[in-house]
DNA sequence: AATGAATGAGTGTTCATTCAT
DNA sequence: AATGAATGAACACTCATTCAT
């Protein structure tokens, strides 16, 4: 079993346990928060014994990058579509919003336990999840998800005004991220309309006055 | 030493003590993460047994307390002057974004333990930070500070549109705290930018047009 | 491993791991008193990693319910036969008396250990050996072994004259445990003679006259 | 401060509060069990600081010795007029009885404090209560209390029976011991009604036929 | 492909004891 | 006479990881 080859190397049944134990930590992270998550924990909502997990995986550090990679990847299936279905560099933005607000209420749970372990992992040397040095291949093509690029076209051809491209980004996708959090602490907090109301904000902060 | 009294009680020996090892926990807080930090560590950094920081803390529930305490109290009063010289609606958002970019700039470390404690702390019954039932009067007047109490009021008297305070509230907390995160993983990223920022995209998403 | 299931779901190597705890658990038990009985010091004792010990038995208290279950079904096993073997109640009751005194001593550490557990054990929110909720049936038939019954029967059949058979029963186990205490400080006395003395006490406080 | 020394050599102050530190003490380890006793709750209960206790009796073996001697001295002034007052072998037997059960049911707490010691304690090098080496004169007369001397003498004047000294003594202590481990767990057991019980029990056993 | 057994490092916490004041 | 501060040893328990089968 070589966990760091490509998903072709792997048999089906391989295949298919990695995913249901993917699946699981998931769930146990959302549930109990990534530092109270153990391999022994995840194993048992699997109903294996904590050595399988071990053996599939190598190290809890190969978990991680697994869970990261699978998370990412669900999201861009979710989020990609909606972007590349706009034309405007407005109407990506609002799609990029909307799309991250509606994914992130369908998939709170996933949502929940990707950012928490993105806050909480370190690598044995301290190092955060950005060390992890995923293969980007693994992700798929990420260009049209790429917030500041998305924001720099729509500065090229004129439908926004001038501004930081690179803090502006990061202020969208923490506000976003923001709304993770309400929710942990508030279940009834309302993660669509909270979307419109970055939609709101953001469009009147990029726009041609 | 009774740790539950309010500071008054404390002897000047154990009140200089319990700073040190306030100002060291938060120092590890921030390098290594909350999950990575233990009683130990805190410390080995201080320079005495493990079994001070018990003496003196009784719990590391009790700690932690003691950190959010003391970096909450530092913030207020860096953060609340500067939104009380202002008078106006707008003039206090503004100062609200940009003193709190300023502290976040001037005491990244100790920001950073707290935003890692607030997402990380679990309770020994899985509650969150708010589970800690801090004693609102060792927190000062927080009344100045409240976000959406500064947006309503711009509002009633006409400076700002009409928007969810709620969630506009959330919004700009959430685009702050993004600050610690970048600044985690670009330590060159820069804070008083990434503020004028936040003041130019908040001031136009809540002026009347 | 689940500590939890019946001893016929366990491995071979884990049954005798299991087994070899046990014993030396009431070993270090009878020598140094429950008090002072660690698992580290029972881990030692076996030749194994303090959390071996803990892999085999999840809890200190989950030993201690194997320690006490493995002891009763030793003394039962040794006690029941000779109780069965009588017909008569006053034979039965000397037979009581007898047999718990000759497995007393000849399993005196195990005695020793298992009254020291009943006497200072305490869970985690202070209940005593009997809130352990031991599954009555992992003891087996203990009927035969009621002295209470015992006496009354006696006294139903006319071989006893009257006499409360509660604060009787209580007098004689009593009287027998003490026999365990004494021996822990006097290696010398003669446990059986004690019995035989115990035999015509309780023999002449519950015949007819 | 000497506390080897006799309470002569104390003043009124120290002789005060040793005592206090000594009744307290008798509550923590009646309510808690010896073994969940520790300096720092008994100090708790006295209203002073842990190194108070110390201060007062340097050992947690000193501050053990000095229950011991209070307890055996409190029971003594209690068991000892009653006994002497009869003068048959018999009745000072019924009197040694009843006065232990009518101790027992009034100074519950305490007795059950002191057996939990005796059962409990071992010296830093394993040995038990006895090891000790407590000064006979601190505990006063304690002749007509020795349960062997009373039997031996009722042998001897013809009054009782043939038996073994030791053994009926040991029967019969034991007995009494076991009321307090059955009051602890059935607080409704009527000591009193089991002392009468006994009472019949050993006269029967005791008395020329 | 899966697992049971074992392990050592680490966790927070309690404790009796020492010592300077 | 009393105490606050500090300490090291011990405690039960959790964890990721290794390895033979």
């Amino acid at each position: 079993m070589r966990s760091t080859d490509g998903p072709g190397s792997r048999t089906f049944t391989e295949r298919a346990r990695r995913a249901q134990i993917v699946e699981c930590a998931i769930e146990v992270v959302a549930e109990l928060g990534y530092a109270q998550t153990s391999i022994r924990k995840i194993a048992e909502r699997v109903g294996v014994a904590m050595s399988v997990v071990l053996y599939h995986f190598t190290n809890k550090e190969e978990l991680v990058r697994a869970i990261v990679i699978e998370s990412y990847r669900n999201a861009v299936a979710a989020v990609a579509p909606a972007i590349e279905a706009e034309t405007s560099a407005a109407g990506k933005l609002r799609a990029y919003i909307r799309s991250n607000a509606a994914f992130l209420q369908s998939h709170r749970t996933q949502y929940a336990a990707v950012l928490d372990i993105g806050l909480s992992f370190r690598t044995a040397g301290g190092g955060r999840l950005d060390q992890l040095e995923i293969d980007p291949q693994l992700l798929g093509d990420l260009t049209t998800l790429d917030l500041e690029t998305i924001l720099r076209r729509g500065q090229e051809n004129g439908e926004f005004r001038t501004f930081d491209t690179r803090r502006t980004a990061v202020a969208i996708r923490s506000a976003l991220n923001g709304a993770v959090l309400e929710t942990a602490q508030d279940t009834d907090f309302d993660v669509l309309a909270y979307g419109e109301e970055l939609v709101t904000i953001f469009d009147s902060a990029t726009r041609r006055t």
